[in-house]
DNA sequence: ATCTCTTATTTGTCCAACAAATAGGAATAT
DNA sequence: ATATTCCTATTTGTTGGACAAATAAGAGAT
């Protein structure tokens, strides 16, 4: 960059501490990468940028940090993987804020199979979530909801297979949960997609889906129009 | 790699597809890194691969698939910030599974306000996710559970600030909602711990904590001892 | 058999080049 | 003068190559 001479020595003056700068307490001391996001950082916090401000280019941050490009770009890559920046070509990486959702989709990674006591907690997380939202339903719901809920519905009559139910079935919950209209909840229920998927396809044929899911859903659609609280559970 | 003809005609044939493989359901095609670590999930999921187990090197994994080695890099770099890999030198990347850690994580990165929605959102979640799993408590609260309960909300009269005050009146919560024995529910409850204690700190003094709050929760344990159904909400 | 040292392999970082996208200005047409 | 189109410079995306650092595995010495 500015001086060509020096490949070994790292820039040593800019680092605040060796020791103890990540996050879950690691033993090394600090990459360069590590490093880097740690003063991007505080350039954030020090500089007071908020969301919607933008970040230097890469070129600018290799120049301040005395740091190579792809060192930039891997620390870049973890702020867009905490759901911190959002980067555009020629535009530049902007502050964004969208942690929560990230922190949800570290659990859409399932490369891990869900053990036995997951898959009932999130069945009971679901049951859970979806009785509760029940309440809020009847002050949110339109006709539009119910009309596209119906339809979603009709589609599970046309499924060919089990996995293909499943994952009818899901958009049904699904929507019927974005009725409230609460982004938290809705991506928490997106996230547990593959487990619930999995839930609804356990011991149902395609026969039960288009039978006894459709009437079940049927009636929950009913109710709803009927604002007919009590004969829900 | 194997050869160094192709450098504009990137792997197309392994491509899933291209449109909608992002979590978030961003509108772009996805780059070169985004389709590795796709490539590489699913390289996990058939593969049957699992905690302990090691991944290709960074050159088989260029080779596989045909990539450079800054991007196969900046895609272990996304896994990485997952927490489903960890990777040290000579010996290569190991899947681990500290997604839960990381997403804890995410919330530490404190530079950032939350935005008024996701404040919202989140406040909308909890109360849900509490006034529904009021009815589970009756059936699972123990009289140890009730005993610590109140040993926490004690503790709220001798909170110095409000930040104290805040994290205690979390801990209420939490092991209200730990009683429940769900754990998806409180690994969710734990993650948005910190918008939580935001939420409970606004506009809010240490006298209000002790005075209010102290209330509201004697309150509810009062409730849940009498098993008193009709009297919450 | 145990220890030490070397070596080969693998990750970490930097550099340079080119491709792709695109914001912003220049040139042109209306 | 305004709007449109085109060009250009800038910035990110990807690739390849080089070297440094770490270290597992094997070779060699005791």
């Amino acid at each position: 960059m500015t001086d060509t001479s020096d490949r070994s020595l790292r820039e040593t003056s800019l680092a605040t501490d060796p020791e103890a700068r990540e996050p879950s307490g690691r033993t090394s001391r600090a990459s360069a990468v590590d490093d880097l996001v740690e003063h991007i950082r505080t350039l954030i916090s020090e500089g007071g940028l908020k969301v919607g401000d933008s970040l230097p280019t890469e070129k600018e941050l290799c120049e301040r940090f005395n740091t190579g490009r792809n060192t930039v770009r891997e620390a870049m890559r973890i702020l867009k993987t905490y759901g911190v920046v959002k980067v555009r070509p020629k535009v530049g990486a902007v502050i964004i804020d969208e942690r929560m959702a990230r922190a949800f989709d570290l659990f859409s990674f399932n490369t891990l199979e869900v053990s036995r006591e997951t898959f009932v907690d999130i069945q009971g997380f679901r049951s859970l979530l979806e009785v509760a939202s029940f309440e809020l339903l009847f002050d949110k719901v339109t006709p539009e909801d119910i009309a596209e809920l119906r339809q979603i519905n009709t589609e599970l009559l046309n499924a060919e297979t089990a996995v293909n139910a499943s994952e009818i079935d899901f958009r049904f919950h699904t929507r019927l949960v974005a009725v409230m209209g609460n982004k938290a909840i809705l991506d928490v229920y997106k996230i547990m997609k593959p487990v619930i998927v999995k839930i609804m396809m356990k011991a149902k044929t395609v026969q039960t889906f288009a039978t006894v899911t459709y009437s079940e859903h049927a009636a929950i659609l009913e109710t709803i129009e009927k604002r007919d609280r009590t004969a829900y559970q």
